[in-house]
DNA sequence: CACAAAATTGTCTTACTGACAATAATACCG
DNA sequence: CGGTATTATTGTCAGTAAGACAATTTTGTG
C-alpha cells in the first residue's frame, strides 16, 4: 500500500487523470459465419493495427449512450436496428501506453451493416470471422483480443437462453434464417425439425399471420412462414436452445 | 452532439476529471437467508445511508485488485476465502452529486464474515437480507439499489450453471449444506434425494475419502459425507441445477 | 432396544431430446 | 401438364433426465 486511502470527500485533481472509453464489439452474420467489425487505427499507439470501434465517454454522457454514439459514428449502425449490451470493464494499468485508460466494453448484434463500412474519418473498417480472431489470426490493439474473445463467448452463451439470435436477422425472418444464425455462431449443424419445435415452444417467437411467404431466401422448395420476436429479445426463453456439451459418461462417482 | 469528437491522441487534462471507483456486493448466507453486507456512510453525500463497500481505484491498480483491496479493507474478507467477480459498470452522469464517478461493480461470495463487521474506520457495517433489499426496504446511497438488484440476480443465475454455491460453504461441506444454500438463494425448497443426484452427476464435486463425518451440522440423524469442490467453482457444470420456471402450457402455438 | 431424524438410495411417471421418417408446398424442367 | 428436386413442416419413437415420493441406512436419544 503505497498510498493512503483517499478520503470519501476529496479533491478530484489530487488524483492522476483517468480516461474512460467505451469499445463496442459489433457482430453480424456474413457468409454463414459470425463476424466482427474492426477498425484500422490511424494514430499511435498501435497505428495500423485493427481495433474495436470506440472512443472517450463525454462528460455528461451515460455509458450506454456513449457506446451507442460510437457505434453509430464509427460504423453507421444505429441502436434502433441493433442490440447493444454491456460486456464488462477492462482496466489493467498498462493496457494503454499513453495513460491510464479504463474501458467499458459493449457488444452489439445487428443484421445488416451499412456500406461502405468505414466511418466518417479515414480509418477503414472490415469484418473478420470470429473463428479467425479466436485463433489469434489478427493482431489487435490494446487488450482488444481479450475483449473480442469475451464478447464472442458472451454471444454464444446468450443464444442458449434468449431470443437474441433474431437480432442477427431482419425484423421478419424464417425459422431457417434463425437456424443458420445458431449454426454460424455455434459452428455446428442443427436438426431442422427439432429446431422448429424449439421455436414454436417459445412464445416470444410469433408467427406472422397471414403467413407471408414472399421474399423467402431460397428460390426453391416450400416457402417458409415468417416469424418475428414479440417481446424483449434478451428475456429468458421458456425452453432454451441447447448447445451440445461433451456428453461425458457421468452418473455415479 | 455538443462536443467535437476528441482525437485519439489527446491531452488528458483537456477533459473534465472522471473518478473511477469499485464497489463490491458481498453476499453470504446467514439465518438461512441470502444476505448482503452494507456499510453506513460517514460522510456526505448520503451520510447515514447504507452503501456498498467500495472506493477509488488507485493509479496503477488493476480493477480486480482494487475490488479485492476494498473488500479486505472494509469488510475483512480476503479473496483467498471468497469468490470475486465483475458485475458491470455503472456510470450515469448524475449518480454522484460531487462529480462524474464511474464505478465498476463486483460481487463476492463468502462463507464466513469476520467479526466485528465494521472495517478500520468508524463506519458501521451490517448484513441485510436480499429479500428486504429487493423490496426496497433499505434506502441505499447513489444507484446502489440497482447494483444490489443486479448482483442478486447474477448470483441466482450463476448457481444454476456453476458450482458457485460451494463458495457460500466452508471448504468441506455436506450436500445438505449445499442444498440449504440453493434454498436460501432461490427462496425455494428442493427435494433432498434429487439434489443428491445432481451433486453426484457433477464431477467438480468430490467426495472426501475416507468419508469424514464428524462435525456434521445437525446433531441428530445419519451423519453426512463431506464433499469439496475439485476444480474452478465458476466453471460450467456438466449437469446444471435448475430453478423451476413457470411451466406454462406451451406446445403448439 | 425402540424411536426419531437426517442421509442416501431406489422407483416410477412424465417431459424433453435427438434421430430420423413422412408429408406438404413450391419452382423448375421437360 | 406432370415429374422431380428442394426446402419447410409435422410426426414417430427410443433414450435420457427430472420430479415426486417411497424405502433403506445410519446414527443419537430416551
Amino acid at each position: 500500500m503505497t498510498l493512503p486511502e483517499p478520503p470519501r470527500g476529496y479533491d478530484p485533481r489530487a488524483f492522476p487523470p483517468v480516461a474512460v472509453t467505451v469499445d463496442v464489439a459489433v457482430m453480424t452474420i456474413r457468409s454463414n459465419d459470425l463476424q466482427l467489425l474492426l477498425i484500422e487505427r490511424g494514430e499511435e499507439p498501435f497505428r495500423g493495427s485493427w481495433a474495436l470501434p470506440g472512443g472517450f465517454v463525454r462528460p455528461d454522457e451515460d455509458l450506454a449512450v456513449a457506446a451507442a454514439r460510437e457505434l453509430a459514428e464509427e460504423t453507421g449502425v444505429h441502436t434502433a436496428s441493433a442490440h447493444l449490451e454491456q460486456l464488462g470493464s477492462y482496466g489493467g494499468p498498462d493496457r494503454d501506453p499513453r495513460m491510464r485508460v479504463i474501458t467499458i466494453a459493449y457488444w452489439a448484434v445487428c443484421s445488416e451493416l451499412p456500406t461502405p463500412l468505414s466511418g466518417g474519418d479515414a480509418a477503414s473498417a472490415d469484418l473478420f470471422p470470429a473463428s479467425k480472431l479466436e485463433k489469434g489470426g489478427v493482431p489487435l490493439a490494446f487488450d482488444h483480443d481479450r475483449i473480442v474473445r469475451d464478447a464472442i463467448g458472451c454471444v454464444r452463451a446468450k443464444l442458449e437462453t434468449t431470443a437474441l439470435a433474431a437480432r442477427f436477422c431482419p425484423r421478419e425472418f424464417t425459422i431457417a434464417d434463425l437456424r443458420r444464425v445458431y449454426e454460424a455462431v455455434w459452428n455446428t449443424t442443427l436438426d431442422a425439425g427439432n429446431f422448429q419445435r424449439k421455436v414454436r415452444y417459445n412464445s416470444v417467437f410469433e408467427l406472422i399471420r397471414p403467413r407471408r411467404r414472399e421474399q423467402a431466401t431460397p428460390l426453391r422448395g416450400r416457402p417458409a412462414s415468417l416469424w418475428t420476436v414479440g417481446g424483449a429479445a434478451d428475456a429468458t426463453l421458456e425452453v432454451p436452445f441447447r448447445r451440445r456439451r461433451g456428453t461425458a459418461d457421468r452418473h455415479f462417482v
